[in-house]
RNA sequence: GCGCCCGUAGCUCAACCGGAUAGAGCACCUGCCUUCUAAGCAGGAUGUUGCAGGUUCGAGUCCUGCCGGGCGCGCCA
C-alpha cells in the first residue's frame, strides 16, 4: 500500500514536470509514512513541503497541484491537504482485509523480506574473555546482538554470527596459573593466593577436575613455587607478582603440562559459555580463535602490511602504529618492548580478516566502556587500505539491575558477580531476552528484576505472551463447542468486519513488515518490542469488546481469521527476539 | 583537562531521514468476571523535552556554548 502511494505521488510529480509546473531538474525523494494520528488518515506525505523551495511556491499551493495530478484508485477513499502542506491519504477499511490473507498464507514468513538480499553481514558479539562465566553485563550484548542478527536475517541479509575467543593473552595465563594454584591447595598446600588471580569458585571446580583426573601428577612443593618472587600487593606490585608466578608455573610444569592446564581451563569455561548462551537462545555460526590468528601468522602479516603503509615507527623499544594520522588521540603500540604483540595487533589482524572474507558489512557489538577503541581500529583498517565505513561498531550501555528497589551490587574482583546463568534462573530466558532489548542500546538501562519476574499486566513480556495464549485458548473453546473454523469462508467474508477495534488491529498487523525492516536496518530491536506491546494491546482491547465465537458463522470465521493472524504476527515477532510464544499460561 | 554517550510527565522509557496538538507503561483514583483465561478491559492528568543562543516553512531531533550524569583517556584485555 505504501509502495502504491509512493508510486502515484512519483507519477504525479513527473506529470507536473512534463507540464512545466515544476522544474525538471529536481529529483524528489518521495517519503510516505504512517500518519501518527488517525485523524490525519492512514498515510501522509510531506512531499509538497520538501519540494516547495525548488518549485518556488508555497507548500500548500504545491500540494494542491500534486493532488490534482494524482490518480487515486485502488483502495484510496480520499486525499486531503492538511497543516503546513501534508498530503493525507485515507484508505477504505476493505483495503486492509488483504493483510489477513497474506499473514495466514505466509505464516512464519510474514514480515520477512528481501530488502537486504545479497548483503553479506557479519555480526560479532559478546566475545567475553573465557576466563570466567558470563555475567549480566554480557547479557545485554548477547540479547541485543542476537536480535540484531536475527532481524537482519529476516530482511534477507546473509548473517554470520561470530564469537571472538580471546584464547591467547595474558589473562588466559593468569587463569591457567590460578587453576594450578587451586589444584595445589586441593593437595594440601598452603599459601597466599595471588591478589590478581581469578578467585571465583569455578576455578576451584576446574582444579578439582585436574586432581580427579590426574591425582598428584601436577604437584610441586610450595617452596618451589614461591621462592624469590616479587612481593604481592599490598606491600608489592601485584602485576609483577602474577607475571612472575605465571613464568614460574611454566617452568615447573614444562610446556606440555602447562598447555594441558591452560587448555583445561579454557575449554571448561568456553563449554560453559557456549552452554549458557545456548540456553539463552543465542547461537553462533563460528567461534573464532585469537590464537589461530597468531599461529597462522595473520597477526605478523597485518603488522607487516602496516609497516609498508609507512604509518609505523619504533620508539622506546616498541613498535608503534601512528593512528593519529587517522584522527586517533594518540599512537598505539603494536609490539611491546618485550617482543609480545598487543591485543590491538590481534584485533587489527582479526578485522582485516573479516573484510578479506568479503562481508559487505561488519558489525561489532561492544560494551560502551570500549568506545575509545573505535577510532584506532578504524584507523588501522584505513591504513591497510580497507574501507572503515564497512565496519559498524554498536556500543551497548550497561544495565543496572534492581531488586526490591535497590541496586544490585556487582564486584568482579571478588568473584561475587551476578552471572547470566543466575539471571536466567531468576527471571527466565524469555523475560531476560525481552527486557534487555526493550531499550535503545545507547540508552543506560534500569533492569527491574522484580518486574521481569512478575506475572502481571505490568510485565510487558507476559502481556504479549498472554495475548498469544488467549488466541490459542479461543480455538480450544471452539473445539469444545464442536465448532470448526472455516478459514476460506472467513477470508472470503472479511467484509463482515468493520468494528473500530477490528480496523485498528488490521492496521497494526499491516505495519509489522515495516517495523521489522526499520528495526533491522537501524539496529534497533526495541522498536519491535514496542510494536508487539501495542499489537497485544489492540488484541486485548478487541477481546474484551467483542465475542469471537458467535452464532453468525460468517462473522465468526472472519473474526477467527483476524485473531489467528494476530497470533501469527505475535509469534513471529517474539521469535525474532528469542522469546517463546506459549499456547497457554 | 580532552574525547564519546546520555538528559523528555513523580518513576521507567517512545517519538521512524527535521514534520501536524511530544506519546506509552507504571504508580494513583473509579468502574467491569453466572459470557472465548481478570496475567485482561473501560474511564480519569501529568510537560519551559537540562539551560541559552543559532540554522528554516517547521527543532525533542541538526549546529555552538554552558549545566548535570555515565564511560574512556596503559607497552591491560
Amino acid at each position: 500500500m505504501k509502495e502504491h502511494i509512493i508510486k502515484i505521488l512519483t507519477d504525479a510529480v513527473t506529470q507536473l514536470q512534463a507540464d512545466g509546473d515544476l522544474p525538471g531538474d529536481v529529483t524528489p525523494t518521495v517519503m510516505v509514512e504512517r500518519a501518527r494520528d488517525r485523524a490525519h488518515g492512514d498515510f501522509a506525505s510531506n512531499l509538497a513541503m520538501t519540494l516547495a523551495r525548488a518549485a518556488r511556491c508555497k507548500p500548500r499551493d504545491l500540494a494542491e497541484k500534486i493532488v490534482a495530478a494524482l490518480s487515486t484508485d485502488g483502495g484510496i477513499d480520499k486525499v486531503e491537504i492538511a497543516g503546513p502542506g501534508f498530503i493525507n491519504f485515507y484508505l477504505g477499511s476493505d483495503a486492509w482485509h488483504g493483510v489477513v490473507t497474506d499473514i495466514l498464507q505466509q505464516a512464519g514468513a510474514y514480515g520477512r523480506s528481501n530488502a537486504g538480499a545479497g548483503q553479506q553481514v557479519q555480526v560479532e558479539f559478546v566475545s567475553a574473555n573465557p576466563t570466567g562465566p558470563l555475567h549480566v553485563g554480557h547479557g545485554r550484548g548477547a540479547a541485543y546482538g542476537a536480535a540484531v542478527a536475527d532481524l537482519l536475517e529476516a530482511v534477507g541479509c546473509t548473517v554470520h554470527r561470530e564469537y571472538y575467543v580471546n584464547d591467547d593473552g595474558r589473562q588466559m595465563d593468569i587463569l591457567a596459573t590460578s587453576v594450578w594454584l587451586r589444584y595445589l591447595e586441593l593437595g594440601g598446600a598452603e599459601f597466599d593466593f595471588p591478589s590478581n588471580g581469578y578467585q571465583g569458585d569455578y576455578v576451584q571446580d576446574i582444579a578439582a577436575t585436574l586432581r580427579r583426573e590426574h591425582g598428584d601428577d601436577y604437584d610441586h612443593a610450595v617452596s618451589e613455587v614461591f621462592t624469590d618472587l616479587p612481593a604481592d600487593a599490598p606491600a608489592g606490585d601485584k602485576e609483577a607478582h602474577i607475571d612472575a608466578l605465571i613464568q614460574r608455573t611454566r617452568e615447573l610444569l614444562g610446556d606440555n603440562r602447562y598447555r594441558y592446564v591452560f587448555e583445561l581451563g579454557l575449554n571448561t569455561i568456553l563449554d560453559d559459555i557456549r552452554d549458557d548462551l545456548g540456553l539463552f537462545g543465542v547461537d553462533y555460526q563460528e567461534w573464532y580463535s585469537e590464537r589461530s590468528l597468531v599461529e597462522s601468522g595473520a597477526v605478523n602479516k597485518a603488522i607487516e602490511r602496516l609497516r609498508h603503509s609507512k604509518h609505523v615507527y619504533e620508539q622506546d623499544g616498541a613498535l608503534w602504529f601512528r593512528s593519529t594520522d587517522y584522527g586517533d588521540e594518540k599512537d598505539r603500540v603494536l609490539v611491546r618492548d618485550n617482543g609480545q604483540t598487543t591485543y590491538f595487533a590481534s584485533d587489527i589482524a582479526y578485522h582485516a580478516n573479516k573484510l578479506e572474507r568479503g562481508y559487505d558489512r561488519v558489525i561489532d557489538i561492544w560494551g560502551a566502556d570500549h568506545h575509545g577503541y573505535v577510532p584506532r581500529v578504524k584507523a588501522a583498517l584505513q591504513a591497510l587500505g580497507d574501507d572503515p565505513a564497512k565496519l559498524d561498531v554498536l556500543l551497548v550501555q550497561f544495565a543496572i539491575l534492581y531488586r526490591g528497589g535497590e541496586k544490585v551490587q556487582m564486584s568482579t574482583r571478588s568473584g561475587e558477580f551476578v552471572t547470566l546463568r543466575q539471571l536466567r534462573k531468576e527471571v527466565g530466558t524469555d523475560a531476560a531476552r525481552f527486557f534487555y532489548v526493550m531499550r535503545k542500546c545507547e540508552q543506560h538501562m534500569d533492569f527491574d528484576l522484580d518486574l521481569a519476574k512478575s506475572q502481571s499486566n505490568d510485565n510487558p513480556v507476559y502481556y504479549i505472551q498472554y495475548a498469544h495464549a488467549r488466541v490459542r485458548s479461543v480455538f480450544r473453546q471452539l473445539a469444545e463447542k464442536q465448532l470448526e473454523w472455516d478459514r476460506a469462508d472467513g477470508l472470503a467474508g472479511m467484509n463482515a468486519l468493520g468494528e473500530t477495534h477490528e480496523d485498528a488491529l488490521l492496521v497494526s498487523l499491516s505495519r509489522y513488515p515495516e517495523v521489522v525492516e526499520s528495526a533491522a536496518f537501524n539496529h534497533e530491536p526495541h522498536m519491535l518490542t514496542h510494536y508487539l506491546r501495542e499489537l497485544a494491546n489492540d488484541f486485548h482491547t478487541y477481546y474484551n469488546a467483542h465475542t469471537f465465537i458467535t452464532d453468525d458463522a460468517g462473522l465468526r470465521n472472519a473474526r477467527l481469521c483476524l485473531i489467528e493472524a494476530t497470533r501469527q504476527v505475535i509469534a513471529n515477532g517474539l521469535h525474532l527476539l528469542g522469546v517463546s510464544a506459549p499456547d497457554s499460561m
